[in-house]
DNA sequence: GTTAAAAAGTGATATACATCACATTTTTTT
DNA sequence: AAAAAAATGTGATGTATATCACTTTTTAAC
């Protein structure tokens, strides 16, 4: 289990610089959990009392339409970090779901504990900072992506870039995170 | 012109508080600019010296494909950060354009000169991490539109969301950011 | 104030993609 | 190993939206 601990404090490490002191205080605010396949992490109208960080696993956030269709917003595998971030913030009850499309183990962290982890600990601060950053970045290619590229497109992008997460999930799935229906991914390539 | 950065410091204890000492750390690293309609805050290709933060006026950026079309990733208005992120943190020449919509007024802060600001004084880290958390939570926002929405449902939501960006802007350009053509956009509503 | 340019509206037609229905294959459960 | 469930493939058909072509209206430039 300690060694658990190891890996999130090496994620920290690679982008900034902790003492074992800094190390004493932030370690004891992460929670580490378990949950099996097709379990809730997060159910629209809980609350959400956590972030999370993928230990290992893979785990899915998305919204449910008025039709019952699934829209991912993402994919998290081993080393990122997932919530509805929307609510977490807000601290309102969640309008996504979270749920596990593997067996996943992963840390909580609750709004608090970052807000003092980020307080007591500049560097801290700084690696939620550039964490945030990547992330918005991410997400402004995947808008252009949305609005430059064909279903057909976007489709080859994520196959070049993530070809084994297209190997490891159900296409159904790859199909509703590009915004494209099932059987029209299906007729895709050769 | 003193008036100027006087907002900009407002902005910044919106979230932050500083003390006057910490001010004048800070101020020294933002240059205040002033641009017309038409001209370019960022150009593909040409470095992306530094993100902006808008004193007053209308800015968009936007990315141009093979056909020439223009796809707005953001339009941004007084109070507003903008800038080509990807190229700006990773210090490569821009993959996307920037350029005033009406005669506009803003700060620039250099990549270098952010990292000292954050380094130096940990309240500004916080408020970029915060002001990031933001930015973040609004992509996602924008990702399950594109993803759940029909263009006609994005325009109302838009229409009701900002009303008045609506009427300052050319519809080309609403439909440009809905991912919609212009010819569509205008069929829309009674 | 006149001219030029840009924006907006609209019909006709084309197309990427969705939806429905059902067969086949693969995976999971017992 | 058998049965059930989930995933995948594929034809037929429908639809939201794109594209093209042109006119009218509004805004900007001289």
């Amino acid at each position: 289990m300690q060694d658990k601990y190891q890996l999130l404090r090496q994620h920290f490490e690679e982008i900034v610089t902790l003492t074992d002191e800094e190390w004493k205080i932030i370690a004891p605010h992460f929670e580490h959990k378990k949950l099996k396949k097709h379990q809730f992490l997060i159910q629209t109208g809980q609350p959400v009392d956590c972030e999370f960080w993928i230990i290992n696993g893979l785990i899915k956030s998305y919204a449910v339409d008025e039709k019952g269709s699934e829209h991912i917003l993402q994919f998290a595998m081993e080393d990122y970090w997932v919530s509805d971030y929307y609510a977490f913030q807000h601290q309102i009850p969640a309008t996504i779901f979270v749920d596990c499309i593997e067996d996943s183990e992963f840390f909580c962290l609750s709004l608090e504990s970052r807000e003092i982890i980020c307080q007591k600990i500049p560097a801290m601060a700084n690696f939620f900072r550039i964490k945030s950053n990547y992330g918005f970045i991410g997400l402004q290619q995947r808008i252009l992506s949305l609005l430059t590229q064909t279903a057909e497109e976007r489709y080859d992008a994520l196959l070049f870039k993530l070809p084994k997460l297209v190997q490891r999930v159900p296409k159904k799935l790859i199909a509703a995170y590009l915004g494209v229906s099932r059987e029209t991914l299906s007729r895709f390539k050769g």
